[in-house]
DNA sequence: TCTGGGGTCCTAGGACCC
DNA sequence: TCTGGGGTCCTAGGACCC
């Protein structure tokens, strides 16, 4: 018997959900996002797979979508009826003698101790499929990061196993954007340095990166292409840091008495956040984003802790007035955040093994 | 192409204090 | 004299992830 770390995603969740509940939908290209109007400002949450043959992928603006595929179905994206399912699904990865920890909607990881890990995938498969009408992918890792990584090669109702004893064959020659956690940016910035691939940033040197990166991220990358993660799987309940809302207008607001009417509105919302959580709010924040699309944010410690929405929304508008004005604005959003204190510390980066 | 919404973590610089 | 270095708090920005 030895410990496994296993990574379960659902497969195009938010698509899939929506074909239970509409069977007739099945085998259509489906596209998820914003109100289910294409013609909105929105993104693209979920595409079914036969959307995606299109291009058609999450974050694509709806409007682009609709260009590529007019003829597809567009639906409003429904988030209790994804919570639901998605609870369903957790509960029945509870059901086996495991450790869950969730990561989303759609992911957790799984901590399990037994002697066939690609066996024991399979019997999770077969009973997420079976309670739920949910096909879900397994990636098997000797720690988070490699069964994070391997579940895209398990990718649609597949398992894959990916550990020390492979991770060279099968990342080696990957660019460094294949890991988890290096985006498009930070690949830029390693392929500048003359580190193209996940072996490159394996055996860079530790000191140069810390130079580029940093002292904690610049060693941390080297390890994640090491394929060096995190062992423990913990059931503990996730902690909100911080809770907010923010929303993009239809048409730009140009007139500041707008911009304040919806920036109190936001603080109001966010404080039924707040007081759902039982804890006061330190600091808030306020987001703008500038026409074309540059975003600037601004951050205020409160004088003292608070839950009120109406002290929340008095220390919005005063954070707002820290702003250059004068441009119209397509996105405003509204953040409280918590005390750190009373939260327990999580492992840095560089305690990983 | 005309770019959502909700989060987390790290870095860096200035203020302030000793 | 007008120079030093360290620690902490606060804020802005960047990057990444689902």
């Amino acid at each position: 018997m030895a410990d496994w770390v296993l990574h379960v995603d659902l497969d195009q969740f938010i698509a899939a959900v929506e074909v239970l509940r509409d069977p007739s939908l099945r085998g259509r290209p489906v596209v998820v996002g914003g109100n289910g109007d294409p013609t909105e400002r929105a993104v693209v949450a979920t595409a079914s797979y036969e959307a995606r043959e299109f291009g058609v992928r999450s974050g694509l603006p709806l409007r682009t979508a609709f260009k590529k595929l007019p003829d597809a179905v567009y639906l409003p994206v429904d988030h209790a009826l994804y919570e639901a399912a998605s609870a369903d699904v957790m509960a029945v990865l509870r059901s086996f003698p495991v450790i869950v920890e969730v990561m989303g909607w759609d992911e957790a990881f799984v901590g399990v101790t037994v002697d066939d890990p690609a066996e024991f995938a399979r019997s999770l498969q077969a009973a997420v499929l079976s309670a739920t009408g949910l096909h879900c992918s397994v990636g098997i890792g000797d720690n988070k990061l490699r069964a994070k990584i391997a579940t895209e090669f398990g990718k649609p109702a597949g398992v894959f196993e990916l550990t020390q004893a492979n991770w060279v064959e099968v990342m080696g020659h990957r660019p460094t954007s294949a890991l988890w956690g290096i985006g498009t940016k930070t690949e830029r910035k390693l392929v500048e340095l003359g580190l193209s691939t996940v072996t490159d940033l394996a055996t860079a040197s530790a000191d140069e990166l810390a130079a580029r990166f940093g002292p904690r991220m610049g060693p941390y990358f080297r390890g994640v292409a090491q394929g060096a993660g995190d062992t423990v799987v913990s059931a503990t309940p996730w902690v909100a840091k911080s809770r907010s809302h923010e929303k993009t207008f239809q048409q730009d607001l140009a007139s500041l008495d707008d911009i304040r009417r919806e920036v109190v509105a936001l603080a109001h919302q966010v404080a039924l956040d707040v007081v759902a959580e039982g804890r006061p709010a330190v600091r808030v924040g306020v987001k703008v984003r500038f026409v074309p699309f540059f975003t600037k944010v601004r951050l205020m410690k409160l004088p003292a802790p608070t839950s009120s929405a109406d002290e929340l929304a008095a220390a919005a508008l005063v954070v707002l007035e820290r702003f250059e004005h004068g441009r119209a604005v397509r996105l405003l959003g509204v953040r409280a955040e918590f005390s750190d204190e009373d939260v327990e510390p999580k492992p840095s980066p560089s305690t990983y093994q």
